[in-house]
DNA sequence: TTGTACGCGTTATCAA
DNA sequence: TTGATAACGCGTACAA
């Protein structure tokens, strides 16, 4: 069952069995043979948790993410689990159920020697002040990167990677000004999201430079649910001056603006043009199929993990943020304003 | 840093420090305060690394799944993270890419120590030869408890919770049945993936039992996927004897289904009728809404984490499957077929 | 109520 | 190339 067994059966030292599993070429041949025989016997396996122990290291890193089943997580995730594959790393997922407090609780895991860091897919709102708090208890940072969120000013020390939502909302806005539409709404996300901030932001700074308005009840929120999003966009259609377009925060959101207006007996894109974030799998085949803005999420996924194994490496090279190309996708959601 | 240094601060044994953190009640108020004032001052926190080690326990449970992302598994995972928080364990997910060999991959974790558990929301195929390995080795199971998929013979002596998903499929096609169809297709998941197949299997069941013949061409494989599903769909369309309806073993190949339909400009379900299984959250918001077989998932997840730390605590009652009720949900995406 | 001392399974350091 | 042994940080008899 144990390292003392398996030497006590083979006949050599607890040394030479730990030598074995660990760099066997330091070990001769015939006692090599005589080890995996004792091993095999009695179906010995190394337990790994006195192994973490003795090394002071998990080989674990926690991903927090706002909810699994989101479709494009999946995608970061993928680049994620590439790297961890390949380094080495075991991946332990916390889902925050979408909401975006209790940032110690996560660190905690890394404090408590539980992982060795920390990937942070999820909004970590205002941040309280665990950062003073910690300063002040002599406590370290944790390896922590930060993926597709926006940074606030507390985590602007952490490394980061994603896409500029500023720009990238802009260039979706834009897109919908260029196509003549002028009374154009925005679904926003939960109130505490950085990330859907940020593209709200970008959508009032393409308004902005086009010199339009932007009418107090054209911004809603969806929630980041389906169901939140068709609740707002029932709100927008009962608008005296209704949109001619929609950008939403994100493509979950759009999939229930795009329902909800159909449910209302109107056209997408004739009467309404639509636009999402993310281009997850489902934004192609919805009808029409839905004009959005992609991020390279596996590419996120990857280096975000790159990042941060090379901080617990010891081999942190360049602080701050990364930024990652987005791309609009434009598909038969979105059309020229209709003549009126 | 360690349970010593807070020792010599507080000028306590670091016995009394280890009772303080896990039974207070036998430490002395005054003590209480001199030991927490340590702690606070040199920023401890107990290594869970060597706790564990120590207890022979990680309280880690390895939850194994097709593909996070899918949001069917997030309804599961929900009721999964539950139970955990309740009894105080924390979920590990180990994404298998939908593939689905490598048992021993993950039984490992178990036997390594570095996990309590094991979780299997995925399919395990033909499950080799590790059965028999792990018996003449003289290893003990792990305590493994399967959710949602159907039981090979040689899991059956593992508890599991799921639908009957034989009873439910033959339900699905009754429903198309009645509605007048005769002409049914099927889209499987993958070939080794023993949940399509039972659904299958109660297609085959329900056709059968209504006398109706199943063309060789109307069962073809979707692979679990929304492209695998559109090719699928793709042939059956160009079939001679087009089928009216088209059972999708899962909502997710069922969206794809419904698009390429659309696309080929036949109409749901004036055309074809589409019929699906697991109610995901997109399938009412899909055009036209899409008619399923509903399970309860959150319960699946709570259910079969229940019994699974019921099992590591040792206090496992009863063993094999435990079946939950399924329900058909009729939305638009079914009808009478039309007279022709 | 508290302290002493041992052991959990492993790796690392030193000698041999 | 191998063996003896000291840690790693914690929990827990047992004694005081």
């Amino acid at each position: 069952m144990s390292i003392k067994q398996v030497a006590k059966l083979a006949g050599v030292s607890t040394a030479t069995v730990s030598r074995y599993l660990n760099s066997p070429e330091q070990v001769k041949e015939k006692t090599r043979d005589k080890v995996q025989a004792a091993i095999d016997k009695i179906g010995y396996a190394p337990n790994a948790l006195a192994r973490n122990f003795r090394r002071g290291k998990t080989s674990l890193i926690v991903v927090v993410l706002p909810s699994i089943g989101d479709p494009f997580l999946e995608s970061v995730m993928r680049g994620v689990w590439k790297v961890a594959d390949e380094l080495g790393y075991s991946i332990l997922i916390r889902d925050t159920q979408s909401n975006s407090h209790e940032f110690d609780e996560y660190t905690d895991l890394v404090f408590s020697k539980q992982a060795d860091g920390i990937l942070l897919l999820a909004s970590i709102s205002p941040f309280s002040e665990p950062e003073a708090q910690r300063g002040s208890r002599g406590k370290t940072h944790p390896p922590l990167v930060l993926g597709l969120e926006s940074v606030t000013r507390e985590l602007i020390r952490f490394p980061s990677v994603r896409v500029d939502n500023v720009a990238a909302a802009a260039e979706g806005t834009d897109y919908l000004i260029q196509l003549g539409h002028q009374r154009i709404a925005f679904i926003a996300g939960k109130r505490d999201s950085l990330l859907t901030h940020d593209r709200e932001q970008g959508y009032r700074n393409a308004m902005g430079a086009a010199g339009l308005e932007i009418a107090e009840d054209w911004v809603v929120e969806g929630e980041q649910t389906i169901d939140g999003a068709r609740r707002a966009t029932r709100q927008l259609l009962q608008l005296q001056q209704r949109p001619s377009a929609i950008f939403c925060a994100n493509d979950e959101m759009a999939l229930g603006a795009l329902h909800e207006i159909k449910s209302a007996g109107l056209k997408v894109p004739q009467d309404i043009s639509v636009i999402g974030f993310d281009d997850i799998r489902y934004a192609e085949i919805t009808d029409p199929p839905l004009t959005t803005i992609a991020q390279p999420a596996e590419e996120i996924g990857e280096r975000s993990m790159r990042r941060l194994c090379q901080i617990i490496d010891g081999n942190s090279d360049e602080r701050g943020p990364e930024t990652v190309p987005h791309k609009l996708i434009v598909r038969n959601s979105t059309a020229k304003i209709s003549g009126r």
